[in-house]
DNA sequence: CGGCGTTAGCTAACGCTGTTCACTCACTCT
DNA sequence: AGAGTGAGTGAACAGCGTTAGCTAACGCCG
């Protein structure tokens, strides 16, 4: 008998193994943001399930693993709502889409304090993180900075802006940047590339001393230094006029 | 480290005391370079010292306020170590001086990362941290955001460099720098103090990144780029002639 | 000098953690 | 129908932070 169906499945235990993958991901998850990193145990994740611990054996090896993929999933959250933002500019300039993606993330970030602190706070892969390669967080980190990383580039081809010239660049960063752009889709001029990361410095650390209260020493309510900042970038892309906050 | 000295007063006892709790603060920090943060345990401190892991409540109320501490030893060892950096420029121009002490600061980060992790990520304090005011390691912090402030009050001070006027500034941004600079010894103009902090985020991501290993995916070594954020941030404070590296 | 209060340190214990092992039971396939 | 696979179980182990109750040494004061 082979009824022929929805295309996606597998056997039916393949489709239940999946669905409690799924369920546990989800509750982990959710125990993340109820308990706090410290809070996300193995044994608070069954029970929320109504399950036992050793049970989740058979969905991940150990906790780092279930850890790590929660990481992945939390990375596929947050692009999903940078593009979002992006995609609900309208019409669509790439240098208001890019503002639009740094707010979301500003927004995202101080929404989910703890989340992020998971993937931006050296919290889970070890803070001296050699592991060479791969893995899914890995991989869901690329797609979440290919979103920053896409837009820039959009923006340059579109209108330039201004970059320091190669010769302006010091050989050894030349070189930096010759080898990370050799392993790029597309070739852009190594200056482009020394913009942006100098941007996604700028967004990244502001972002990041925001929510782990490192400027608490200075400001109150960071969001104004953050547009602040952003205009900075959005002067620095040629963009400025894009800057004026929605 | 900045405890004072000689005299080492009190009884016999109080003496003792001091010294034990010393040497718990010393071997906490053995055990996390050893161990990781996730080694660092109240039994593993107590092993290494010979001593039962219950007796540490004579000296601490909890295991984290003995992390807190170590957080604070943490931050006066990183301050002794820009200072020293600041303070072995001859002669002692600020532009030199703050450029040594942030090259300090990237130099301690890369060579004691575990250390830095507990610092600057969202491992010890909690990632909402509301604790309002108090606790040494906050008061730690404080001093080692001084040594930068102090260095950039100083350029500005001998020799300004232009900044945005207050005008130029949104209101809610001079809002914001003005509750902040009402908690300061010397009135600043504002603009200066968003020069201050916009130098200070890009410092202070640039060396956050490289640690927790956001920047692999694109540099495989993040010197040269911290050096052009450096000059970046020299050519900001109208310091650019004393940006080559040493 | 003797006694007493203070206090550093101990062991034992509780409840929690990640993880392993041996087992049961339901489902799937032949 | 029988064999085999695999999800889920409870018990157990070592380790964690923390509390309680005890011991013994120390310092002070009469």
């Amino acid at each position: 008998m082979s009824d022929h169906m929805p295309p996606e499945a597998g056997t039916r235990r393949e489709r239940a193994r999946a669905d409690t993958l799924r369920e546990i991901r989800a509750t982990a998850r959710q125990v993340l943001v109820a308990s706090g990193p410290d809070g996300l145990a193995l044994r608070a994740i069954a029970r929320e399930m109504g399950l036992s611990a050793p049970a989740l054996y058979r969905y991940f090896p150990s906790r780092e693993d279930l850890v790590e993929q929660l990481v992945a999933d939390l990375y596929d959250e947050l692009s999903d709502h940078l593009e979002a933002a992006r995609d609900a500019v309208v019409p669509a300039r790439p240098g208001v889409q890019l503002l639009a993606a740094a707010r979301a993330f500003r927004h995202w970030a101080i929404t989910h304090r703890v989340e992020f602190g998971l993937l931006f706070g050296s919290a889970a892969q070890g803070v001296v993180p050699d592991e060479a390669g791969e893995g899914p967080a890995e991989l869901a980190g690329r797609r979440f900075g290919g979103v920053f990383a896409a837009l820039m580039a959009q923006i340059y081809v579109e209108q330039p802006f201004p970059v320091p010239g190669e010769d302006e660049l010091t050989p050894e960063l030349r070189r930096q940047l010759q080898t990370w752009c050799a392993k790029l889709p597309v070739a852009l001029p190594l200056g482009v590339m020394s913009v942006f990361l100098s941007c996604w410095i700028t967004l990244y650390g502001m972002v990041c001393m925001e929510v782990f209260g490192h400027l608490r020493f200075a400001l109150d309510d960071p969001e104004p230094m953050f547009e602040s900042e952003l205009r900075r970038v959005a002067r620095q892309l040629g963009i400025a006029d894009a800057a004026a906050p929605s």
